[in-house]
DNA sequence: CAGTGAGCGAGCTTCCGCTTGACTT
């Protein structure tokens, strides 16, 4: 007979705690909610605006088993997180599994150790439905926004789409920053460098750099200062020390997890949550999903122990941390080791280098200040006003420093080459000008987003939760809202002005400005449908809607405020807005864009979101004949494209001519152009311009891919049909069966060799993917 | 990592937060 059943949101928790507690204890796990709205409709009623939850399939059983379970228990400990989402997990759970209120108690705790859960289990107490009713208002509005928004959209621009309290607001950022990044003016400036030389008592010479104190907006500043040097003397005016010292930062919420492991080791938003995920289960870990930078106790002391042993007593400083987030309900700790003392960890790569940083980070969020002094050298020019600075740093105890350091977004940090170890300077010194560069620099826009970058701003706006970061990414890339993807820059020219000994030289050099690698960028749907909500819906994409409604959620919490009177007081405005909007007779889709006319045929030409994407169309669907359709291709926008540029999409397939007795045209597919001949395709090599390629050319094409083609088979095998030795972009590999398995290198040279047995260990012994 | 290639024009689609699961070869 089971005395106590106490449930908890996870399995792994549930584990552990398991442990903790004697016989009497069975502990168990609601997965997460184990109720909700209907998945497929409204299921909230619109005009008393109260839910109807149901249990999801896939969640009948484990609530079979928990109900059993609990009828056999003495008493229910309902163990769910501190916050609204698990109160509310509590009380589904009351309602569903029919608990007897004298025999359920609702427990929380702080930390997964043994005196907090009996601490906890000590001090028992009942749901709160304030709690409870803020969690309903918060789901029910999300369905509200959600339900009623993405229908207009599929009415007004595509079907499928989606719109959201969370995701329209991320797509609104990156949209908005795109459009900051166009209109943003690059201006030249000029930044001047200085190398200098003192000589030492034993006639060795070291080198002092040092910066101008301002930056030249002219090249005229530029030759002015440059020809003042030539004959000036430079002095030193005065040197200042200044101590200074560096705070570790906190230790891991589920953002700046994600955006350490983006800069550090080059995770995807996701990739970061899986990988954590399995260091959780396996119990290297705790929690990551949280907004909390809190350490148990019992972390703080075994880092104490773990630093002071690894590093020395000075370096250890235990400290604690408070949540400052907007919107941070804390039910967890800060992600961190589960035990201080393992420094490494079993595991696949991924998992070594993330259990590493999250041990280097708490370790370093445990330590003492690094301590530096900072010596700044102000050297005058004679004759003129401007002064060169020369600055250095010296560490004098790096502290935490000694484990981590934190990243940051901003490559450009060039400043720093200059700051590092000076020579002993003296006030009133002169020293012997090397050579002076002033190099032509450009002003610097907005940075387009990461997807980490985007979690960080969604996190200050209080936006989304630990939970849905990494989901937000993913849904907005999913609907085509979002690409991730490569931005070409533009080359561009720059100055480099030299003066050494008497001499200035002037130097171009070339550059590509603009560039960005695996930014996210909006599509052409992203931009319509961010304008179109923006025009309708301005409250919803507010920045600050989500901030204003969780202040009515906290009250609502408190209990100053009735979660239904809320709800209706939104629906109100919310409703007919939905309505006025969705039956506004249109005249034209969202987004939708004369051109013109064809020049051919005097049929307006137009762009708008079709029902496979942006599309140029010639005519209207109201003429007799009807409309001809193009597919705008990813590099051209829809809110930029010409009439000519639009007209050239109606130039392709090509008819090139004949070649052996088949048609040669040139087409545009998914992948970009390519050649169709006798059934066959060939693509056209990259920057090639599809409407400038000749018979000739084509034909060479046509020929080249044969000779690949026929070299591409290296091997087959008369034991099995289905395997083959292929050569490919990256040497030769194998085929079995339809599936591609690499060969290793060392077997490259000899590829055409391999017996049907080598091949088949090869195949044999390649993991099957899982999907 | 390993090679891809339509021309559709209606029916269905959708939210945010909690949490992990596992058709068979």
């Amino acid at each position: 007979m089971q005395k106590n059943l106490v449930i908890v949101e996870s399995p792994a928790k549930a584990k552990t705690i398991e442990k903790f507690l004697g016989n009497d204890f069975k502990v168990m796990s609601s997965y997460g909610h184990i109720r909700d709205l209907k998945k497929h409709e409204m299921s909230v009623d619109t005009d008393t605006l109260e839910p109807e939850y149901e249990i999801p399939e896939e969640k009948q059983k484990l609530v079979k088993d928990l109900k059993a379970n609990a009828k056999k228990a003495e008493k229910v400990w309902l163990a769910s997180d501190e916050d609204r989402e698990g109160e509310a997990i509590s009380w589904h759970l009351c309602e569903v599994l029919g608990l007897d209120e004298e025999k359920t108690s609702r427990i929380v705790f702080h930390e997964i150790t043994k005196p907090a859960i009996l601490e906890a289990i000590e001090h028992p107490r009942r749901l709160d439905m304030n709690l409870v009713n803020a969690q309903q208002a918060r789901r029910v509005l999300d369905r509200l926004v959600g339900f009623k928004l993405s229908p207009v959209l599929w009415r007004k621009v595509k079907p499928a789409l989606s719109a959201g309290r969370v995701q329209s607001v991320a797509v609104r950022l990156i949209v908005e920053r795109e459009r900051e990044i166009q209109a943003f003016q690059s201006e030249p400036f000029y930044s001047v460098s200085a190398i200098f030389a003192i000589t030492n008592a034993d006639g060795s010479q070291t080198e002092v750099r040092a910066l101008l104190d301002k930056r030249l907006k002219t090249h005229e500043e530029v030759e002015a200062l440059l020809e003042a040097c030539k004959d000036a003397q430079f002095t030193i005016d005065n040197v200042t020390k200044k101590p200074m010292k560096r705070t570790p930062a906190p230790p891991f919420t589920t953002s700046t997890l994600q955006q350490e492991a983006a800069r550090k080791l080059g995770f995807t938003v996701s990739q970061t949550m899986m990988v954590a995920q399995r260091l959780y289960e396996s119990g290297r870990i705790t929690y990551m999903r949280t907004d909390s930078v809190n350490l148990s106790s019992l972390c703080v002391n075994a880092s104490k122990t773990e630093i002071t042993r690894l590093y020395g007593k000075e370096y250890s400083k235990p400290r604690q941390y408070h949540t400052s987030s907007k919107g941070a309900q804390e039910a967890h700790e800060a992600i961190r080791p589960t035990y201080m003392d393992a420094t490494e960890i079993e595991g696949t790569s991924q998992e070594k280098r993330l259990y590493e940083l999250i041990w280097k980070r708490t370790a370093a969020s445990q330590m003492a200040d690094a301590e530096m002094e900072k010596t700044t050298v102000n050297i005058t020019i004679s004759g003129i006003k401007d002064q060169f600075v020369a600055t250095g740093e010296v560490v004098k105890f790096d502290g935490f420093l000694k484990v981590y350091r934190e990243s940051n977004d901003d490559d450009e940090q060039r400043d720093d080459e200059y700051a590092h170890l000076l020579p002993p300077l003296k006030v009133g010194q002169t020293l012997e000008r090397r050579e002076i560069t002033a190099t032509e620099r450009f002003s610097q826009g907005p940075q387009r987003y990461t997807e980490a970058s985007l979690v960080h701003k969604l996190e200050e706006l209080g936006i989304g939760r630990p939970s849905t970061y990494a989901p937000t990414i993913s849904t907005i890339q999913q609907r085509e809202y979002v690409q991730k993807g490569d931005k070409k820059g533009t080359e561009r020219t720059y100055t480099i002005d030299v003066l050494k000994g008497k001499i200035i030289a002037q130097k171009t050099r070339k550059e590509m400005a603009g560039s960005d690698k695996g930014k996210l960028l909006p599509t052409d749907i992203g931009i319509v449908v961010n304008d179109f909500l923006m025009e309708y819906f301005p409250g919803i994409m507010d920045y600050n809607f989500t901030a204003k409604v969780e202040q009515d959620f906290d009250k609502i919490a408190e209990g100053k405020e009735k979660w239904n009177e809320m709800m209706e007081s939104f629906y109100q405005d919310f409703e007919p807005t939905v309505e006025k909007t969705m039956n506004a007779r249109q005249e034209h889709k969202a987004g939708e864009r004369i051109l013109g006319n064809d020049p051919k045929s005097g049929r307006p030409v137009s762009v708008k979101i079709g029902r496979f994407g942006p599309v140029v169309q010639i005519g209207t669907a109201d003429d007799s004949e009807r409309p001809l359709f193009a597919q705008i291709p990813k590099d051209k926008s829809i809110e930029s494209i010409t009439l000519e540029e639009a007209m050239e999409l109606f130039k392709l397939p090509r008819e090139l001519g004949d070649f052996e007795g088949s048609a040669v045209t040139i087409g545009a597919g998914r992948f970009g152009p390519y050649i169709l001949h006798d059934k066959k395709y060939t693509s056209l090599p990259k920057g090639a311009d599809p409407m400038a390629v000749t018979l000739e050319e084509a034909i060479d094409l046509i020929k080249q891919k044969r000779t690949e083609e026929a070299q591409r088979h290296l091997k087959f095998f008369a034991e099995d049909s289905k395997l083959e030795i292929l050569n490919g972009r990256y040497g030769p590999y194998i085929v079995y069966d339809g599936k591609n398995y690499r060969l290793q290198k060392n077997l490259h040279e000899r590829a055409t060799e391999l017996t049907y047995e080598e091949c088949m260990k090869i195949v044999n012994a390649t993991p099957v993917k899982k999907k």
